[in-house]
DNA sequence: CGATTTTTTGAATCATATCAACGTACGTGG
DNA sequence: CCACGTACGTTGATATGATTCAAAAAATCG
C-alpha cells in the first residue's frame, strides 16, 4: 500500500520521512473489483484516485449511447473527474475498473488540507498537472494531424502495457473510432510488413 | 502593461502590493506585430507568454505540410510550447500573432525563481495548469464524441470572440478539418434554421 | 482600384461508419 | 470437466460523410 504513490511522489518531489508520514495520514486506500465503479455520471466526484495496481478507465456516454473512453489509468497514474472534483458539480464521466485494482484516494478535504499544509504537495500536484496537460496536448495534436495508422503505432509504442491488458474495442473507443475500423487498421499494418 | 496579467493573477490568487511588485520585477513585455513569430519550430521555447492584447496561435506542421492549430490565445490566455520550455528540447510548435499583440513574458529563470521565492506564484501556475487541463479534456471529449455541427456550435458559443477575429480556415485547422468542410457545415447550420 | 486572401460551390474520390454474419475465446453453471 | 452462452475480433457489402481538386465569388488590404 502507498508504495507506488510515494515512489511516484518522491521521483517528482523528494520527501523526508516525516513529510511522507504526514501526507500518508491524509490518504486512504480502496480496492475495486473488475467492473466496479469508482464514479458514476451524475454523482459528484469525491476523490482523486491514484492507481497502485490494476487499470481504470474514465469514459463518457453521448446522446446516442456510445461510450467514449477519455483516459486509461495504469499503475502510477491518477484518475478522476477533475472538474466535478474541484467544483462539486455532477460528474460527466464514469470511472470503473478494467482489472481488480488497488487505489490510493485523496478526498477533497484531504486535498485542500495538503495544499495548505504541505508545500511539496502543491509542487507535486503542479508537476502532475503540467505533465498531464502536455501529454493531453500531444494526444490532441496527433488526433488532428496524423493518419489512423500512425496514431495506432504511436499509441502502441507509447503504452505497450495497455495493448496487452485492454480489449481492442476499448482502444478503438479511446481513439474515437469503431472496433471494425481498428481491426482493419491492424490488418493493414501487419500486411504492409 | 501588466494590467490584464495581474487582474488574472489576483482573480485566481489575491496578491498584496508588495508581492505584486516583486513578481513584476521578474516579468518583461514584448510587442508583436501581426504575422510575427514568438517561436519557431526547432528553436527552444524561452518563455511563457501571457497575452495582454491581441491574438496568438500555436500550430504544428505535419509531414505533408499541413498546418494544425493547437491553440489560440486571446487576451488573458497564456501560450507557449510548454514541453520545450520545461525540457529545453526543440519546439515542435510555431507561435505567431494573428493581430498586433502585447505580451507579458516569463523567462525560464524568472519562472524558476518565482516558483522558489513566491508561493503564490506556484499556486497561480497550478490553478492555471489545472484549468488548462480541464479545458483540453473537454475539447478532446467533444472531438471524439460529437458531430461536426455540434462541435462548431459549441465552439462558437464558447469562444464568440474568436469567430469575429480569426479567419474561418484557421478555425477549420483548429477543429482538424478542411476549410471547405467547415464552410459546408456553416451552411448546413444556417439552412436548418 | 487592383491584388491577394478568404470563402463558397461543385464533382469525383477516398476513408470510415454501419449493418450483418461468422469464428473464436472465455468463464460460468450444470 | 464439459457445454453453453456471452464477449470479442474479424470480414464483407454498402452507405455516409469528409477530402480533394478546381474554379468562381466575395471580402480585405495596400
Amino acid at each position: 500500500m502507498y508504495e507506488v504513490y510515494f515512489e511516484n511522489f518522491n521521483q517528482k518531489v523528494p520527501l523526508t520521512d516525516s513529510e511522507q508520514a504526514q501526507i500518508k495520514s491524509f490518504l486512504s486506500v480502496k480496492k475495486l473489483r473488475k467492473k466496479q465503479y469508482l464514479l458514476q455520471e451524475g454523482d459528484v466526484c469525491k476523490s482523486i484516485a491514484f492507481v497502485e495496481k490494476g487499470i481504470l478507465r474514465a469514459y463518457a456516454i453521448n446522446e446516442t449511447g456510445t461510450e467514449h473512453i477519455i483516459q486509461f489509468a495504469l499503475e502510477g497514474w491518477t484518475v478522476s473527474d477533475l472538474y466535478s472534483f474541484l467544483t462539486g458539480e455532477q460528474a460527466t464521466y464514469n470511472i470503473d475498473a478494467l482489472e481488480n485494482a488497488e487505489l490510493v484516494l485523496i478526498s477533497k478535504t484531504a486535498h485542500e488540507e495538503l495544499l495548505q499544509q504541505v508545500p511539496k504537495y502543491e509542487t507535486y500536484i503542479r508537476l502532475q498537472m503540467t505533465n498531464a496537460y502536455i501529454a493531453l496536448q500531444k494526444r490532441l495534436a496527433s488526433t488532428v494531424s496524423l493518419s489512423l495508422e500512425e496514431r495506432y503505432k504511436i499509441f502502441t509504442a507509447t503504452y505497450p502495457d495497455l495493448i496487452q491488458r485492454v480489449p481492442q474495442h476499448m482502444i478503438a473507443s479511446y481513439m474515437g473510432l469503431t472496433p471494425e475500423t481498428l481491426s482493419r487498421i491492424r490488418r493493414r499494418i501487419t500486411e504492409n510488413k
